[in-house]
RNA sequence: GCCGAAGUGGCGGAAUUGGUAGACGCGCUGGACUCAAAAUCCAGUGGCCUUCGGGUCGUGUGGGUUCGAUUCCCACCUUCGGCACCA
């Protein structure tokens, strides 16, 4: 006898190799103008990944939650785009190379060939026709015409300021990159640098991020919530401080203008640029350059640690509304990057204030109160802003509730020229120039005449020269290449020199979502009408750690391409899926701590469909969970026996029976929950239990005559999970082609079994269980309850007060 | 400190609209098959009590609403995540 036992490793690979034969889930664009336009069209994403050269169970979660939903789609009669590619410029192969020696791209390229191989291995169902890479001079030539494109616009823009450097990656980063004071990629503790580097004006469209989450319905909302507390809208109120005894203005930003009155001093953040001038031959000058150096050695992480400390500059201001003189300060608990940079200080109503105005003696003044009781703000602010609280000792603007003071004395200011309101916001402009080799380069040069100039659009791409040392020295590596380095000015043609920094990568997956629409374009980053109808992506999928940073960047490019005409929507995401992270033994996978799971070696052992199937069944996709070894033990068991199941029912008689049967009732619940459950609870899970339940309803009934019915049902909907094994069993039931065949649809009327247990309750207390039929009426189900015998010797000698039924549930009997 | 999510058997989890708590899977126990093992199949499996009929407690804790609460309301505890010297 031949075995026939199931075995994945002969199945899988072949079946692979049919669909990359037969590009089976490859989707061309048509023709403009093409009937097939009209057709049903969807786009299903999941981030792309940094080819580290290892395919880890994150990635198996987050692209087999991607296959479940495409095949789901597709055989829902959906054309269906679900491309790939490569997140390709970054740190680690630049590492590499300077662990190990080669050049980043060949680390690259061959890690690309390793991870696309596994991904093939497990059998997504990819578009590989669209496969891109963002380090390939095909794809950065664009990457480098859409700063063009923003810096023509002013989007793009070079400043001066004091920015975030990691001294062991030796480079700045983003204001997002930055985690708890340290570097978000190795931990290094930031420093504060001041540079000069690139940036695009992401906070233009800080209001634009909150307000078109609207067109977001179905993003969760705890991501929103993560991108609204980074972009921290404040409303409030520009405040001018006229220096005493000069011409000089100082501005404020402050939420609490109805605090003006309490305003007992005022503070500047130590770069303050006025802070050298307004101290310059003064007695304060020696020691307030001598605090302001010292602050500026400090970290982040020193800076909030330690007690406020801080400098008077022997200056005073004059606040505008009472025309009191207070101290100026100078105190690193203010930041240049907020606001202003300077602070009315109130320490009766703002803690840290208050905690500057006890350690310096400075007076503190009561101006807000609340409704009713006292509070004292000697001993502690009174941060509080209820709208019941009432302004006082605030000259003719007293006794009016917070609310009106904070419109009363904008009113007043605004009046006198000395204030308007004004929103202000944590977000930062976006830093994307980085001092490191493997990246897309910068297309400008410098010109000793003309300054800044963009490389001309059809010079691009300005390529990534081959260099021999990629060891970081605070400067970016590309400076070495002689030869690259000199350029012809595109102005005046005299001698320039190329910008030798690179673009932060997260500029590079900013847009790539749109090339996959038209990846091999060679004339244009893409074409209008075909990003127009597969964009917005319809569902977009990949790691909650992405909440702010690449989702936010993505959603700032896509805004301002829409505004430059280059695309016709606003939101590049229409719905986002956040999975959770996978932990094993306790902690987050990382290499660091060594506990990185790979598919590979349970692939080898189990299957892909097994690996597949275990990654899904785990619990919820939303929520972090934990790998655990023997889970995949129960799933690939799972598999043997659906197997032989249907390799037992694929021997029955393959007609239907007339009269539905208990398995043909229980075949269509299944295919209502899992259909539901895909389609519109996103649950995965619960799909898997669902048809784990058929199958062994399916091995208790062996003769019911459904059984193929309840086989083929069972193999249709395992098919976006395991695909391999539905494909091979799905031929083995005499068909062919399960990728293309319709999702199993339901009757309605055989949602119901025939008979049902009716569950009896007395005062809520479950008594009994019967067999009802689901017709019986409500007078009916009563009857039976009551005819219980457990239910009749409850109810001896008691009064029924009260009966509630539920039809095709229970009965219950209140006495 | 502020905002958000979550707490259910030995474990992962299910219960979708207030209606049988623990589906499905792991693990464990017993049995079948086998010379034996693996694989597979069958039965059992929340705690306590039990005269083996059943009783009783049980979804983080304490209250409340309801005929009935894992589900709704109030307070609290714990864990996780985000933000945090942002004026």
């Amino acid at each position: 006898m031949v075995d026939d036992s199931y075995n994945p490793h002969e199945i899988e690979p072949r079946w692979q190799a049919l669909w990359a034969d037969e590009r089976a889930f490859s989707v061309p664009n048509p023709s403009p103008g093409e009937p097939e336009w009209d057709e049903r069209s969807t786009y299903v994403l999941e981030m792309l990944p940094y080819p580290s050269g290892e395919l880890h169970m994150g990635h198996v979660k987050n692209y087999t939650l991607g296959d479940v939903v495409a095949h789901f789609r597709r055989r829902n009669g959906w054309r269906v785009l679900r491309p790939m590619g490569y997140d390709a410029f970054g740190l680690p192969a630049e590492n590499a190379a300077i662990k190990e020696g080669g050049q980043p791209r060949e680390i690259t390229e061959r890690n690309i060939a390793r991870i696309r191989e596994q991904m093939q291995r497990m059998g997504w169902a990819i578009d590989w026709d669209r496969e891109i890479s963002t380090h390939t001079p095909e794809y950065y030539r664009w990457t480098q015409l859409l700063f063009l494109k923003l810096l023509e616009c002013g989007l793009a823009y070079r400043k001066e300021s004091l920015q975030n450097w990691c001294p062991n990656d030796q480079t700045v980063l983003a204001n997002e990159q930055v985690v708890d004071g340290c570097c978000e990629r190795c931990g290094a503790e930031v420093e504060k640098r001041s540079l000069e580097q690139w940036f695009f004006r992401i906070t233009d469209y800080a209001e634009a991020l909150l307000d078109e989450m609207e067109l977001l319905e179905h993003w969760p909302e705890r991501v929103l919530t993560m991108q609204r507390n980074w972009i921290g809208r404040s409303e409030g109120a520009e405040l001018v401080f006229r220096v005493e005894g000069t011409e000089i203005d100082l501005p404020v930003f402050t939420t609490r203008p109805d605090t003006l009155f309490g305003a007992t001093f005022f503070v500047l953040a130590p770069e303050h640029p006025l802070v050298t001038e307004l101290v310059a031959g003064r007695p304060e000058e020696e020691a307030v350059r001598a605090y302001v150096k010292q602050a500026q050695t400090r970290s982040t992480i020193e800076r909030e640690e330690k007690a406020k400390e801080g400098v008077f500059t022997g200056r005073n201001v004059i606040n505008p509304v009472n025309g009191k003189r207070i101290q100026i300060w100078v105190a690193d608990y203010v930041l240049m990057e907020y606001g202003t940079g300077a602070i009315m200080a109130v320490p009766a109503h703002d803690e840290r204030d208050h905690a500057f105005a006890l350690s310096h003696g400075l007076p503190i003044v009561q101006v807000i109160a609340p409704q009713q009781g006292e509070v004292d703000v000697q001993s502690e602010a009174y941060v509080s802003s209820s709208i019941d609280d009432v302004l006082i000792n605030s000259s003719e603007f007293s006794r009016l509730p917070s609310p009106e003071g904070k419109r009363s004395i904008i009113n007043w200011l605004s009046a006198v020229g000395l204030g308007e309101k004004k929103v202000s916001y944590r977000l930062r402009d976006w830093l994307i120039s980085r001092q490191r080799y493997w990246g897309c380069p910068i297309p400008v040069v410098y010109c000793e005449h003309c300054g800044v100039v963009p490389v001309p659009e059809e010079e691009l791409p300005v390529l990534l020269p081959e260099v021999s040392d990629f060891l970081p020295k605070g400067r970016s590596p590309l400076a070495t290449a002689e030869g690259w380095l000199q350029a012809k000015c595109p102005s005046c043609g005299g001698e320039a020199r190329r910008e030798t920094d690179t673009l932060d990568t997260f500029v590079d997956s900013s847009w790539y979502f749109i090339r996959y629409c038209d990846p091999q374009n060679t004339a244009e980053p893409w074409n209008r009408e075909i990003v127009d109808h597969w964009m917005p992506v319809d569902q977009y999928i990949g790691g909650i750690e992405h909440a702010i940073l690449h989702l936010m960047y993505a959603r700032f490019f896509t805004k301002a391409l829409n505004d430059l005409g280059m695309v016709g929507f606003r939101e590049p995401f229409a719905r986002l899926f956040t999975q959770g992270m996978i932990h094993h033994l306790g902690a987050k996978m990382s290499k660091s701590k060594g506990n990185v799971v790979m598919p590979n070696p349970y692939v080898e052992r189990y299957g892909a469909d097994a690996v597949r199937l275990n990654i899904l069944f785990m619990g919820p996709a939303d929520q972090d969970a934990e790998w655990q070894d023997n889970g995949i033990e129960g799933t690939s068991r799972f598999l043997g026996r659906l197997w032989r199941t249907v390799l037992d029912a694929a021997e029955k008689p393959a007609r239907k029976p007339k009269a539905p049967t208990s398995l043909i009732r229980k075949a269509h619940q299944t295919i209502a929950k899992v259909t539901d459950d895909i389609d519109r609870r996103f649950a995965f899970n619960t799909p898997i239990a669902a048809v784990m339940e058929l199958v062994n309803e399916i091995n208790r009934g062996p003769d019911d005559p459904g059984v193929r019915f309840a086989a083929e049902t069972a193999v249709s909907l395992i098919q976006p999970y395991a695909p391999h094994i539905a494909e091979e069993l799905w031929q083995r039931l005499g068909h062919e082609r399960l990728w293309c065949e319709p999702w199993p649809a339901y009757d309605e009327s055989l949602l119901e079994q025939e008979t049902f247990e009716l569950v009896v309750q007395v005062n809520g207390k479950v008594r009994d269980r019967l067999l009802a039929s689901a017709e019986a009426s409500k007078e009916e189900l009563v009857e039976l309850a009551r005819s219980s015998p457990r239910v009749i010797a409850l109810l001896e000698g008691r009064e029924l007060r009260k009966t509630i039924v539920v039809p095709r549930k229970l009965v219950n009997l209140v006495v």
